[in-house]
DNA sequence: ACGGGGTACGTAAGCGCTTTCGTAAGCGCT
DNA sequence: AGCGCTTACGAAAGCGCTTACGTACCCCGT
């Protein structure tokens, strides 16, 4: 019988179909072994009782788990809002919940908070940034992720490789490589390159797509600038300064990432250096609000939400033998920011 | 004795500890009734054999929750993934998980994701975000949230009122008072404003203030232009073009929220019309792009990554007989986009 | 008519923890 | 010495669910 005030039990639903608790479970969880006729019945009594199943309870005695967890660098970053949303989405749709957790991109606290996930048992693990360079930290976090996967539970990342988990992997090089290209078609050869962090992967991914277009061009690696700052607009603008400063023949910043770009945007506008007049800028990602920038930013296209959402398509089928890995498209999407270099 | 693979469990803990169940449960929750000395031993062991609770089986047992319910309108806005960002600090600092969902700004959708929440038995639900106008929403909110917390739950609200429940509140009134305040000053009678969802209560109150600074100078309401969209860059876009078609005399537009002065400012570019020159242009918030933007926005400042910080707060406190509120501060941030109205 | 095999369902044993209750030991008091 | 009181700890009863196993029952072939 109910008791006043309580969520109702699994036991209460049974009851009141007349059938024991395991059929009830069976029934609800849509395994095989109940008539349709009973099982009709059980989720008709399960819904005129508002009945939630306890996930708590279904997890302890060994039953799905129901929460995926996602890891990401910096919540309040629109790159990872925008992968977030599209993994909350299709969670939602499932039914499941969604923790998240951010790792301030550094290494150790987000090991530790692969550990935490994992020793809270959740369902699904979802890493999302970089990979680290640091071989150290890649390894541990693959060995924790494996003897995860070994015990049942799912994974899969979003732009990090050499996990050893499923992946969905924009192409950062071939990115790289059409933002320089496309500079060096208007005319630039002076070019500088505001990268992130020099530990992630992504930023010595996107560089070598740079590189690799400009040796395909004729220049020599040494023609370019490359600053380290971090994938922030901080890092843009401190960049930016830099480059300003000890580079001042240069022509075009590849920023790489879109949070950077706009701090050399703005770096940009409060020296007066006009853009692209003086000097053009491209980005990379494409976060929603790249479009409403003033000049709008020239950048690369990845499909953020999507990405999210297969990632999460991804962990949710049953494990295969071997890692997938899931390409993403990119596009260059060629705006305001960029133009013909100046003739001097 | 440990088991291959598998993470330790309570029990082996307290054999290597010498103590029953019951004691090293005691020891590890920081509860009352055991020795220092054997508290220490307890926990000692525990740190060694990595030992972790498991979240499910205490849930169960009864014992403290260790999830925090965030819902929000949408993840992957600044203005709410700037809160999300305070309160997964926080969480992440007393060893909490955040489960986020997102309601897209719909009342009905919302109320099921909360409810969903509610079955989940997470421990803590924050909700953040503007209230609805439609009372049979907030009612309903309002009788769970209730039930909810009669049954031990803990809720805190960030922005909404009328939940019953505790809140960290802006003051959306002031904030608008000040905005509409500043642009009058410099000069601007002919004033527009791109709201929000005439259904949100943030955009009630923002426009109150509004009007109430116009009335105070010796303007009537009707002199105001109001046109609703929603709270987007898109809904931006759409209110400015309304309003440059229907009411080309106007000199200042008010963007209820900082996404929707992006929109203004985007299409006014588009439009080539000069801004602060010939428009000026005010937002609410001060996301951190609004300082990058061209021309940086003058806007009110809302602390929203400490409001999630506080929210939390709020909710980790017992509860209080009557529901608590926590004003937050706000400031006129004047930049770039608000000038001299342009003497005709 | 009878045994074998499959299907539908019930019984009961946990999952790993918290907590109530009970007990033994130690203390101060008369 | 005997009493009650407090303190430190252990035994065991669940929390609400899933699932291995057991038991009816039915259909089939011979």
């Amino acid at each position: 019988m109910p008791r006043a005030g309580q969520r109702p039990r699994l036991v209460e639903v049974a009851e009141r179909a007349g059938v024991s608790l395991a059929t009830a479970s069976r029934a609800l969880a849509g395994r095989e072994g109940v008539s349709t006729e009973v099982a009709d019945r059980v989720r008709l009594v399960a819904r005129e009782l508002g009945y939630v199943v306890n996930p708590y309870a279904r997890t302890l005695a060994g039953g799905a788990r129901s929460t995926v967890g996602l890891i990401v660098h910096q919540v309040d970053d629109p790159y990872f809002s925008e992968i977030a949303a599209g993994v909350i989405q299709l969670a939602a749709e499932q039914g499941l919940l969604v923790q998240i957790c951010q790792s301030g991109r550094d290494p150790d606290y987000e090991l530790q908070q692969l550990r935490h996930l994992i020793a809270q048992r959740v369902g699904i693990i979802l890493i999302s940034g970089s990979g680290y360079d640091d071989p150290r930290v890649e390894a541990e976090a693959r060995a924790e992720l494996a003897a995860f996967q070994d015990h049942g539970g799912r994974v899969a990342a979003i732009g990090r490789h050499a996990l050893g988990v499923d992946a969905v992997l924009p192409d950062n090089e071939a990115g790289g490589h059409a933002l320089a290209a496309h500079l060096m078609d208007l005319g630039h050869r002076r070019i500088a390159v505001a990268a992130g962090s020099a530990g992630l992967t992504t930023v010595a991914d996107r560089l070598a797509g740079v590189t690799s277009a400009l040796r395909q061009r004729g220049l020599r690696p040494a023609d370019l600038t490359v600053v380290h700052g971090d994938f922030t607009r901080g890092g843009g603008r401190a960049a930016t300064e830099q480059i300003l400063n000890e580079h001042p023949e240069t022509t075009a910043i590849v920023a790489l990432n879109d949070a950077m770009a706009i701090g050399v945007l703005s770096t940009l506008r409060s020296r007066r250096v006009p853009v692209p007049a003086r000097i053009s800028v491209v980005g990379f990602d494409d976060v929603s609000v790249a479009a409403d920038l003033a000049p709008s930013l020239t950048t690369i296209r990845l499909p953020m939400t999507e990405m999210g959402r297969t990632a999460l398509t991804l962990a949710l089928k049953p494990r295969s033998a071997r890692p997938r890995r899931r390409a993403t498209g990119h596009l260059l999407v060629v705006r305001d920011s960029t133009g013909p270099a100046p003739t001097t």
